[in-house]
DNA sequence: CCTCCGCCTGTTTTT
DNA sequence: CAGGCGGAGG
């Protein structure tokens, strides 16, 4: 317990053993945050500063949150369970569990993920006979989204036109809809919980007096709503301010914050989160402590050299400069694709040469800017026999088998829930179409009910088929409600129909298995967080909160090791031997898009900054000239990031063309770093790609889609400046930069 | 009620 | 190019 600190370099000593005042630690990526981050909650446990009572710790997503009391609890010996660690999402339930009817919540509201949500919008304008051309469901939950996330309720909402007057109104709607069925969206959660802490004095004071201790993780992250709600936790909110409010200054109930981020790894501005929250916390809480971790023990030297020298191009950062003393390395290989095909064909072969080498597969990351562009490096990969893993895309909760299941389970548990209602009173189908649902929806909207009432009272007449559906749920009610909750999912899966529906599906196997997994999930549940059970209103609730709050990844994947690939957002976080950045365009990364945001193209260099920091020991950027996109080739400039990366630290290996073309030499702009070439042949110095640019060579006859039919008679420059002279007869003889123009060899 | 066809629209994503 | 969604037809 003692050898706590060991190994804690000044600075995070320094940061893990700080009086207890605020704090802001400025963590570059690779410093070891996580270590003191939790090595902080261990020292402050350890020498009396707190209890594992008064400690709140929040973290964004689920896997950060579990790293966390794994590693506290090899540190201490002490009980993790009952702290409180967590998501600010897990978090927030956990606190309107406690409170729900302060919160003015039915004990089983059931939580919408943003799936949810968004029928629960489309039911709504459907019932009010809303024009979805002129309110698209998708921009109106945004709007809400971003209005909880401010603070900001519908009757607060400003409008300063019909339409925003129109969606404020429909916010408004939503809202009701939401708190008649008993549900709560994500941003929900968040504005629930800070109301009922901003509204209930005694319990406030409750929170702020038990927690000593806050520490916050990924701060840059955090948005509007998140950082007021941990200001009124800290005693720091509206009206309880100390009297004297000296800088750094502790009142009663005040708690102390410490918080550790990172604002050149802000990379979700797009979804509300607001770096400036760092500086305003630095200002507001009088921040005595800011402490800077700039050791990186993850990369080469050239790594976190070619990531400063990209990142320093920002303006407006909070300053902060990686070293490593790991040396070197090895220079960062630059590649350059005539074709996106090309480019994935040269990732594939250096991701077999890595093997081969030893490199481990999961060793191994292709990282990319936007999840469309896996598909060509999927191909090759699986032609190559290389196995990989593409992370992203459905997540086992979010699966059409298991939602049907969980709605089953929900509506069970809280039969006003009209999202769970529609999701299943028609699957598997049993003969009630859109006409007695639109008949069910205009009852229950006239007597202000839940669909399912509605239908209960409908269905008394005769032998419906909703009165089947009903009949259905009081039967499994009754004959589940003693059942363990692993037993009860399984009756449900067969006695509503859901087992013998997928049998008879063709595709349906897949599916039979999930939903067995989803057993298997409920028991190692009970297993894992079976103490959660009782503060969250029972077995079923705290499953069904599990499910929407946790997406499930760690249900996929087990087997053998396979490449890594995702996106550079969903590779944060995380450090392999070996990255592959690819798709290195104008456009592309950065992406068009962002030009229309505010600081947009500081946001992308930010996360291209993400993208090189996972790298240990060897990065590879790459960019293709011409690129397959929306069914059209694209022609593409390399991405001007590639530019700001010093020359010194690159290496090139594109393919050099055919000696008879004059720009076939000097790619290796780097002097010492073009010695050290890529490890599989064919690229590099050789000149054997002869094939590398299509074939083309002096005398070549191309074709071009303007100009048609045409001879090589020149060429010079080199690598983004290649370019050849054609002769097209009658359409006269023209200069055409590679780069750009696109010629097929005829 | 289900299935098929054609249109349309394509960032990033955790909770 | 592709998948998702909505409308029309069986």
């Amino acid at each position: 317990m003692s050898d706590l600190l060991a190994g804690l370099n000044p600075d995070q000593f320094a940061a893990v053993t700080l009086p207890s005042q605020h704090a802001l630690i400025l963590a570059g990526a690779g410093s070891g945050k996580t270590r003191v981050l939790t090595t902080r909650i261990a020292w402050l446990i350890q020498h009396g500063q707190a209890n594992p009572h008064s400690v709140l710790a929040v973290t964004f997503t689920n896997k950060a949150a579990k790293e966390m009391l794994t590693r506290l609890s090899a540190m201490l010996p002490i009980n993790t369970r009952g702290m409180w660690i967590g998501t600010f999402h897990g978090l927030c339930n956990r606190l309107l569990r406690a409170h729900y009817r302060e919160a003015g919540l039915p004990q089983l509201f059931q939580i919408l993920d943003s799936g949810d949500q968004l029928s629960a919008i489309k039911r709504l304008l459907k019932n009010l006979g809303v024009d979805d051309e002129k309110f698209p469901p998708r921009e109106l939950m945004h709007f809400i989204n971003s209005h909880k996330e401010q603070g900001i309720r519908a009757g607060e909402a400003e409008a300063w036109d019909d339409w925003t007057r129109r969606r404020v109104a429909l916010y408004a709607e939503y809202e009701a809809q939401c708190q008649r069925e008993g549900v709560v969206d994500f941003a929900e959660l968040l504005l629930r919980a800070y109301e009922l802490l901003n509204r209930n004095e005694p319990l406030r004071r409750h929170y702020q007096t038990r927690f000593s201790h806050i520490l916050v993780d990924e701060f840059q992250d955090t948005n509007k709503l998140q950082y007021a709600w941990l200001k009124l936790l800290a005693g720091r909110g509206p009206g309880v301010l100390p009297a004297d409010g000296a800088p750094g200054a502790l009142g009663a109930g005040q708690a102390v914050v410490f918080a550790v981020g990172d604002d050149d790894q802000s990379i979700y501005a797009f979804r509300g989160a607001e770096v400036g929250n760092m500086r305003d916390f630095e200002r507001e809480f009088g921040v005595l402590n800011v402490i800077r971790l700039e050791q990186n023990y993850r990369s080469h030297g050239n790594i976190l050299d070619a990531a400063n020298a990209l990142i320093a191009h920002n303006r407006g950062r909070l300053g902060k400069n990686l070293w490593t003393d790991a040396g070197a390395g090895e220079p960062i290989r630059v590649f350059e694709g005539f074709t996106d095909l090309d480019e994935a064909r040269f990732i594939v072969d250096e991701v077999r040469e890595l093997i081969r080498d030893g490199i481990e597969r999961d060793q191994i990351a292709l990282l990319y800017r936007s999840n469309a562009q896996s598909r060509v490096l999927e191909h090759q990969l699986f032609s190559a026999g290389v196995p990989y893993r593409v992370h992203g895309g459905l997540r086992f909760f979010e699966r059409q088998e298991i939602k049907h299941a969980l709605a089953y389970l929900r509506l069970i548990a809280n039969a006003d829930d009209d999202t769970a209602f529609a999701r299943v009173v028609n699957f598997p189908t049993r003969g009630i179409g859109t006409r007695s649902l639109e008949a069910l929806q205009e009852a229950a909207h006239r007597a202000n009910s839940s669909l399912y009432n509605a239908a209960a009272s409908l269905s008394g007449k005769a032998g419906t088929a909703v009165g089947g559906f009903i009949r259905l749920i009081e039967k499994l009610r009754s004959e589940t409600a003693a059942l363990p909750l692993p037993e009860k999912v399984e009756h449900i899966i067969d006695v509503s129909g859901l087992r013998q529906h997928y049998l008879g599906e063709k595709e349906g196997g897949e599916r039979l298995e999930n939903l067995s997994e989803l057993i298997n999930a409920a028991v190692s549940f009970l297993r894992e967080d079976g103490d959660r059970t009782a503060e969250e209103g029972g077995e079923v609730a705290a499953f069904l909160s599990h499910a929407s709050l946790e997406a499930g990844e760690h249900q996929a994947g087990a087997g053998e090791t396979a490449i890594q690939l995702m996106t550079v957002h969903a590779a944060k976080g995380l450090e392999f031997d070996a990255v592959f950045l690819s798709g290195l365009e104008q456009g592309l990364f950065p992406h068009e898009n962002a030009a229309q945001e505010r600081d947009g193209l500081e946001e992308e260099r930010r996360l291209m900054y993400v993208a090189i920091t996972r790298a240990r020991k060897r990065l590879y950027l790459s960019w293709a000239q011409t690129r397959m996109l929306h069914g059209q080739t694209r022609y593409c400039a390399p991405s001007i990031f590639l530019d700001e990366l010093p020359v010194a630290l690159l290496s090139r290996i594109t393919p050099v063309a055919a000696p008879t073309l004059a720009y076939g030499r000097g790619y290796g702009a780097g002097s010492q770093a073009t010695s050290q070439t890529s490890s599989s042949g064919g690229y590099g110095q050789a000149p054997m790609a002869a094939d590398a640019y299509g074939g083309l060579r002096i005398g070549q006859n191309v074709e071009h889609s303007r100009f048609g039919q045409g001879v090589i008679v020149a060429a010079e420059g080199g690598g983004n400046d290649a370019r050849v002279q054609v002769n097209f007869g009658s359409a006269g003889v023209k200069w055409l930069a590679l780069a750009y123009a696109k010629l097929t060899p005829r």
